[in-house]
DNA sequence: AAGAATTCCTATCATTTTACTTGGGATTAG
DNA sequence: CTAATCCCAAGTAAAATGATAGGAATTCTT
């Protein structure tokens, strides 16, 4: 019941991205070596972000990502519903078409993963990547 | 972020073990029947909520096990904690002694995280075996 | 006492997922 | 031109998952 690095070094470099918002493309080097993470392995999880239109591309010398919208505009669920799929606890209460078993009428354990569900996704809907700025700001001063 | 069939298999197994609480001992064979799930393996799954102090077994003929307290005595947490291990979406905040980063202090990652288990804690320790009883019956009826 | 039912224990194993690493190609600012 | 950077595709070692196998220990029933 973890996230898995994936999940998490992409809110890392989302929020960094964040905190970099409006000062052009940021490389991806020294997003890597900030959040302490490596370079290769970010670049396949940002390749995603930027396919599922959360961030932007500048290519060539000079160029880097950037967030794709204002950070009060993504929220951790965005983030995380990409790199980790699906979100659910189990198979039948998959967001993206849950996978049925053959007694789901009946299953009580279903609506326990359901309200596991709905306790997950009501958090993370809710935390917005500017959140997150203010939280950092409260922090550093 | 999805629970392995330990933690989904053995909360369908402590269910079916709270809908027969005070028949006496249930055989596995029985259990692994109703629940179509693999009898060895649900073997291993019991074995760790018996260490545990969730189920008490009888061995020998016309054993099996039992709950080892009122269905309203255990909640959904006691038993996925057990079999999924200590809770949390990152080391950094598992229940059972949090790995902490460098830089625990200043992460804003870990204040998300934090929240998330926040979220799925209050889920899963409010709701009981009993409660999960009472859906069924509303069901059946 | 025999035999059947059942838990208990240990080991093995195939498959999948995770978490990277490697190696290179394409693009662009300076 | 060249260095910086994104882009893409494979490969890979380790761990986790979801079983399976076989048998020893215990206890009920007859």
């Amino acid at each position: 019941m973890k996230l898995s690095t994936k999940g998490r070094y992409g809110l890392k470099a989302m929020f960094d991205l964040a905190i970099h918002d409006g000062e052009g493309p940021i490389p991806l080097n020294s997003i890597a070596e900030r959040q302490r993470v490596s370079e290769h392995y970010l670049e396949q999880l940002v390749a995603e972000l930027r396919k599922s239109g959360l961030v932007k591309s500048v290519r060539g010398a000079q160029g880097g990502y950037m967030l794709a919208h204002k950070p009060a505009e993504i929220t951790v669920g965005d983030i995380i519903r990409v790199l980790e799929g699906p979100l659910g606890p189990s198979d039948c209460v998959l967001e993206d078409g849950p996978v049925l078993c053959d007694n789901a009428d009946h299953c009580i354990t279903k609506i326990v993963w359901e309200k596991i569900q709905v306790g997950i996704s009501s958090v993370i809907d809710t935390i917005t990547l500017q959140d997150m700025l203010e939280d950092y700001k409260k922090i550093e001063n």
